[in-house]
Formats: structure tokens, sequence, C-alpha cells
DNA sequence: AGCCATTTACTGTTCGAACAAGTACATCCC
DNA sequence: GGGATGTACTTGTTCGAACAGTAAATGGCT
């Protein structure tokens, strides 16, 4: 299919590279290669971590909670939110989820009224090293398909889309 | 900056490159960089993607089966299923979601009486337009703080870590 | 022909993500 | 002091993501 020979001088095949973004795209392959590509890493990351922590028995997201919990001890629930990068809805909800479960406690602030601190419990302690273990066999996941070098590198790609992005979010056009 | 000159002779400084992945990480600083990094990008560009397409009425994966539509025509849902990556329950109901906006008409197949086919209505050409507006608007705000060599060099990356990940994925470890 | 695994689509359910709206408390400023 | 403003959290609602279970249709295989 889709004439192996054609005899046709120009053709844009492989790489045009400098889109001058007024010619229409040769095809409709390659409009938004980018937006592609993160769209499909961020569906499998997601995917995988999803698989990973349905064995300690966790949903996406409440790991990111309790890691920071883990690590940066008792604190409220606004702070969890701005670790995250979610909203302070989705938090409450989350939070409750992980209270019922076990995993978190919840108790009032005395210095001020309107808030609540979140803390881990004991029982949590028993969760970390299987989290620990899954983040790094996620980590591992993505990685060793990968050399030192090419991880270096992603590391900075990432970081420079996340900075384009975060100008992006935060001017909000 | 990094010490311009210095005599000493072995600096694992810039890049060791050879992480031994049995050595302890020195701080927890660096404990799933990459994770962290995915993450952030994912949820950035997660974001900006939902307050572009709130402008013109969708929500975000409507427009990734739109596109598709508008790109391939009618189609059997499996179909839409597998282009999006997701699953066939969440597929229905999305189907029925711009069924209900007037974007997405069914009608089943003659030839195979379990599928349904999917074909954009008339009235989804006028969004068309917009919601390829808002994918290169989105793909801009990625690119715009990156020379084109960052951007072909992120590409690269991204499929990379992609490939990772579908192995990962697949095998299901 | 008849059985059976597979495919296709749907419903039920739980959970995160996001927006809106509302309550309680805190702080600032006149 | 008292109103205006801001912050912390909650609830309501819609939607995508994912797993489980179901039902109908298909196609292969004996």
């Amino acid at each position: 299919m889709s004439q192996p020979e054609n005899p046709d001088a120009r053709r844009p095949t492989t790489a045009d590279t400098t889109g001058p973004a007024n010619v229409r795209m040769p095809d409709s392959v390659e409009a938004g290669a980018m937006n592609h590509a993160i769209f499909r890493v961020a569906r499998l990351h997601r995917m995988l971590a999803g698989q990973l922590l349905r064995r300690v028995g966790l949903h996406p997201s409440q790991e990111l909670v309790m890691m920071q919990l883990w690590d940066r001890g008792p604190q409220r629930q606004t702070d969890l939110v701005r670790f995250l990068g979610s909203d302070a809805a989705t938090m409450t909800r989350t939070i409750r989820r992980l209270e019922n479960a076990g995993f978190v406690r919840r108790r009032p602030s005395t210095t001020d009224k309107r808030v609540t601190i979140v803390e881990p419990t004991a029982a949590s302690n028993a969760l970390r090293n299987e989290v620990e273990q899954v983040w790094m066999d996620l980590e591992t996941s993505v990685t060793e398909g990968m050399t030192p070098a090419q991880q270096a590198e992603a590391i900075e790609v990432l970081d420079l889309i996340e900075k384009s992005l975060a100008r992006a979010t935060s001017q909000d056009i």
C-alpha cells in the first residue's frame, strides 16, 4: 500500500525539521510530536505505577502523600497540597481514605483552629519499605533501557520541559 | 561555576554516570529523580491541556478521541480504545458524553452485530480547528523554551523512556 | 453441528482530578 | 471593635482511569 515508488521530485520525507508553522504538515503524522510523546510516557508511567502500587494496597497518588509524610513528618494538608500539586478538595478525600485505611491520623492544630495536622501512623511504617521498593522498581523500569549518560540527558530534558510548562501554566495565556 | 580549575585527578562530580546501583544514595534527594521528573511533567502537561481544552468545551482525553475520528474517519470503539490506550469501559462513557454533546454519532455495524461504529458529526467540524489550535498551543508551550536541537533531543529521550516503560508494562514483572 | 474461547460493548464501583460553592477561622486595616 | 479580605478545609458534582462482572455475538475446532 501507499505507492512504494513515485517519481515525484520533492519529498519532505524524513526531516524537514525547520517546521515553518505556516506550511501545512506533509502528513498529519507529525503534528504535535512532543505532545504525543509526553502523553504516551505519562500514560505508561501512570499505568505502571498503578500496577506496582496495587500490590501494596495503595492507589496512585496516595503513595506520594505517604512518602511526603514519611520524609517530612506531620504537616498541614495545605503543605501536602503544595507538594502534590493537586487541589485541596482532592487532598481532603485522599487523606480521608488513607485515614480509613489506618495509614494516617488527623488532629486539629492548637495554634490555628482552621488547620488539621496529618501524620503517619505507626502502622504505616510497615508500608514504607514496600512503597520505597515500588518506587525503586518504577525508577528501574524507566532507566534500565538507558545508559547512564542517557539518563542524565533525560533528567535535563524533563526539567527543561517542566520549566516550559510551568511558565505556560502560570501565565495561563 | 563548578570549579574551573582543580588539580585533583579523579572527581566524580558532574558525570560519574556508572551509577553502581548498590551504594546507597548520598541524600534522600535523588531517590527516584526520574520518577519525580516524569510525574511533574505529566501533571503540568495534563493541567495545561485541561485548561486549554476547557475553552473549547472538551474534557481531557475527549480531544484525543475526536482527533482520531477526524483523522481516520468512522471506526469501531475497540479501535479508539487501542488508540487511546485506555480501556473499553472508559471509552463507552466518553463516547456517550461526546454523543450527548453532539460531536459523535453511533451506529451498529451491519457485518458484526457486536460492534458499534463511531463517527464524527458534521457539527463536530466546527470544533476541529479549535482543537487543532489548542493542540498547537500546547505543543508551543512545551517547545518555546527549547532550541530545535533540544526539541529533537527531547523527542528521542521521551521515545526511549516510552520503550522502557512499554517493555516493563508488557512484562508486568 | 455443536461446543468453547475470544471479542465487543456495557454496567457497577472506587478513586484521583478539577471546578464551584460554602463554612469556619485568622488577619489586616480603618 | 468591626467590617473587609484571605486562608484552610469540606462538600457537591462531573469526568477520566481502572478493575470486575455480564451479555451477546463471532469464529475456530473437534
